[in-house]
DNA sequence: ATTACATATGCATAAATGCGCAAGTGTGAT
DNA sequence: ATCACACTTGCGCATTTATGCATATGTAAT
């Protein structure tokens, strides 16, 4: 009974995997784990886990550059999937503005559009505070 | 952080109540706990609480009328309520049809457009298996 | 009032889930 | 080979969630 589309509602029902979710689409490019963890602020295993599970449900796809794991929005080609996640894309941005933000601030620290920073650095800890 | 969005999230997370959405869905009709019970196959309790908590979550509307209580499809206002629930009504057929063909049935022990029949009936019973 | 019936709801148990910790894998550089 | 670092994963614990039973609520009819 459409297993993986109930794995992506329980996927989705979890506060940090929504923002998760929600930054990936509307980031709409590729994030490693390392900046989704500065982004989002929580621990490195729980953004591990919960990108994992994202993924695991096909919402994400994951793809390994050296040492860095890329996440990105899971293209999707049945109309429920595309409507679920243009449900997430339509939530309130002002439940989400500081996520955006934070993303934008962490993305400009890549060099060629890689990242090259990892988690938790001083300079990114400087940037947000300073 | 749309409380009540991630409340929609959970309760549809779960099998029985992603069937039981999908038919109120489909059927584009008032529905009682015991129709629901019958086109479902699941005990009085569980119908019940999972009606309640997808009315709770913002997806049904409750009426009373004497002792049936009738659940509908809760009108949408908002875009991304309103993607949620279309991503359910484009689910694949073919996972619900037996579902959807009960309640057609069901709907037609009805009087003048309500139910009169209680639930697990030797009616329902010779008409389902008969 | 009493009965019958549709629906709701505590309570207890069992299963699933999230989280922190610690240890693991894999990659790139020295 | 060794080290540093990005990421993953198994384990144990606390919390949540689902389920079954029994019981409660509320309504209609006698």
């Amino acid at each position: 009974m459409e297993l993986q589309y109930l794995d992506a509602l329980k996927a989705l029902a979890e506060p940090h995997r929504l923002r998760l979710c929600w930054l990936l689409i509307h980031v709409d490019q590729k994030v490693t784990v390392a900046e989704a963890m500065d982004v989002i602020g929580e621990t490195q295993y729980n953004v591990s886990r919960n990108l994992k599970m994202l993924f695991k449900a096909g919402l994400l796809d994951q793809e390994k550059n050296g040492k860095w794991v890329y996440y990105t929005l899971a293209e999707q080609t049945e109309k429920h999937w595309l409507l679920l996640v243009d449900s997430i894309r339509q939530l309130p941005k002002n439940q989400f503005e500081s996520v955006a933000g934070r993303c934008k601030l962490r993305l400009g620290m890549r060099v060629n559009g890689e990242c090259v920073i990892g988690p938790n650095s001083d300079d990114w800890i400087k940037l947000v505070e300073g």
